[in-house]
DNA sequence: TGCTCATATGAAGAGTTCTTCAGACGTGCG
DNA sequence: CGCACGTCTGAAGAACTCTTCATATGAGCA
């Protein structure tokens, strides 16, 4: 059977058309991993957090995430261009808020579950 | 003044204290930036996402997603190491399902998200 | 004007992740 | 039993990401 282009073989080829029709394109895909992506790292989501409740200036945000004020600016730059956080300046300081209402839930959503389970952690397996 | 253990200069140092306070433990943040990571990569991406309706084969999920064999069995290895998606055995075949409601969530609010901006891909953006 | 401060940037090195290839394992069928 | 098939695994190289250091920019102040 051929599907999207490419020979492969197939169990249940009713299923494998239907799931094909709803997938959602590439372009929407790629767009939805890169935002997952731009949380998966722990300083970035780090500094999303302390966005949550509002502005804040580099150096203060250096601060909550612990951080110097380097790499906050790379990360800052990196959300700034996927317009995620937004700058507001005033003088020489640089006050960056949340922009994305999309990410807010996101965010929201993943908090709310990891303290619901944080006695449990079941992503922590060693091989054995 | 002292945030965290590490001396750094602070604008607004109630504010700073304030979401310090709000700040989840940093396991929980390591965990919630893991799962986020698990879910930014478009292959395995595509392969939750056909795991939405109810389980697939190593096969089909191999032809829905257009990936080799091997990277799916690779994916579905780490996914089902974080207990994301679990397998169902029956000969020499492996059904998987998609086993972790709160990811289920967070693909269903991404992917709502998707479609509605389709038209719109600001983070797309190509430096000048 | 020249200095300092807050932030931004670039480049390099270390570390991690993805893909592919080759082969192992276990099941079922002849 | 022995082969074929579906799935799983390990290792290696390529590709990417993160952190750091050094330096640039541009605002405010003396």
């Amino acid at each position: 059977m051929r599907v999207d282009g490419c020979t492969v073989k197939v169990v249940d080829a009713d299923r494998v058309a239907a799931v094909c029709e709803r997938m959602p394109p590439a372009d929407d895909l790629a767009d939805t991993a890169d935002v997952f992506g731009l949380l998966s790292d722990p300083n970035r989501l780090r500094l999303l957090v302390a966005l949550l409740d509002g502005e804040l200036c580099v150096c203060d945000l250096a601060a909550v995430t612990g951080q110097s004020e380097s790499a906050v600016s790379h990360a800052l730059r990196l959300l700034r261009a996927h317009r995620i956080v937004a700058a507001r300046r005033s003088g020489r300081m640089a006050y960056y808020r949340l922009e994305d209402p999309h990410v807010r839930m996101l965010l929201d959503l993943a908090l709310a579950h990891t303290e619901h389970t944080e006695a449990i952690h079941p992503e922590r397996e060693g091989a054995p």
